[in-house]
DNA sequence: TACTGATGTGTACAAGTGTTCACTTATGTG
DNA sequence: CACATAAGTGAACACTTGTACACATCAGTA
């Protein structure tokens, strides 16, 4: 799994991953692959997985960090970039398989994001952030949010990782982005639809 | 590139096609390849120059139907689902690419979005809609709109085509997404950041 | 100690791959 | 018509690929 990262890391496509190349990088004979899985959509499926722990761990970081609602969006942001660069390839595999070609991947990375998105809302929730919104459009409003950080990830991988300067002004764009989402939450009761 | 776009159409991605492969679902011999393509790359990249022709077909049609301001959200969302069952395999293309392994590809891909979206602004300048907005709010707010039409996509694609329920539910879903963002772009001045 | 289950190894094979070369066949222009 | 240019062909090359099988090595346990 960690060869199979590494090369995604290295600017490969998950898809265009051969059994035997993955094994070369792991330093192992092409049939030992077969010890750990079926195929390669098998292997795509426990990087999921793990993909999960990555997440859970960020957010459990988030919690701790963002103790009052005034800093919260800066403070979420910057901790997804950091560690969207320092799980690179982990990240490059997410944004790789929401397309890729495995549709249990897909709509493993898919079931991730909803998780996120809904942990989100109970935290927002406990926060006493946007407590005029009904549950239905809290979830809407975090579904929002978490795609549109979702999306910021080609952005951020898509440049070097010591481009501080690319780095701030994606930085402060997913702010924005999230910003305006708010301010369209805290005046949505204005227009129920 | 017909034949690149109907093994994606299929379910493949782009980056494991190989050349035989393209050629022989062609119904051509793979030395006819190298007569049109340089190489796999080189064919990506001429399908991301005609992906902006779709787009550009999608936009006009939009400005068509989209005279008032009103409904302007549901017709838009509308017409942009339609184009993407009527051209599956391309936005197919186009939602893997953004990810993909051709920084050439994706680069080009991103630049379509860039130029949508800023023909977007323009659009909502001369409609008066959101005339509060600075130019650079307003470029931010149209490229957010954009982003979260565009990963909509990867739930379009998800369905199956016929799928009428599913497919009304993400119209739905992506129109208020929109409602939320115009929402915050309307009263976006009372927090200018 | 002897055994067992998990992991890794080496060999083998048939099939698929990208690319090259010299060739044929259309198509449209002077 | 003759001729140039574009498009397609077939054979050949040196590799790479997925997968199967029998065998080796090691850890931990009874």
């Amino acid at each position: 799994m960690n060869a199979a990262l590494a090369l995604v890391g290295k600017g490969r496509h998950f898809a265009s991953l051969g059994i035997r190349e993955v094994t070369r990088q792991a330093g192992v004979v092409p049939t030992s692959f077969y010890r750990h899985f079926r195929n390669m959509d098998d292997l795509g499926l426990q990087l999921v997985d793990e993909l999960g722990l990555v997440l859970r761990r960020m957010m459990r970081e988030a919690r701790a960090n963002v103790l009052q609602a005034d800093k919260l969006i800066d403070e979420s942001v910057g901790i997804f970039i950091s560690h969207a660069q320092n799980n690179r390839s982990f990240f490059m595999f997410m944004a790789q398989g929401l397309a890729g070609e495995s549709r249990a991947v897909q709509e493993g990375i898919r079931s991730e994001m909803r998780y996120f998105a809904s942990e989100l809302a109970n935290d927002l929730r406990r926060l006493k952030v946007a407590e005029h919104l009904s549950d239905a459009d809290l979830d809407m409003t975090c579904d929002l949010i978490v795609r549109s950080v979702a999306f910021s990830l080609t952005d951020i991988l898509g440049i070097s990782p010591e481009d501080e300067c690319q780095e701030e002004q994606v930085r402060q764009r997913t702010a924005r982005f999230l910003q305006l989402i708010f301010v369209g939450a805290a005046h949505w009761n204005s227009r129920p639809s």
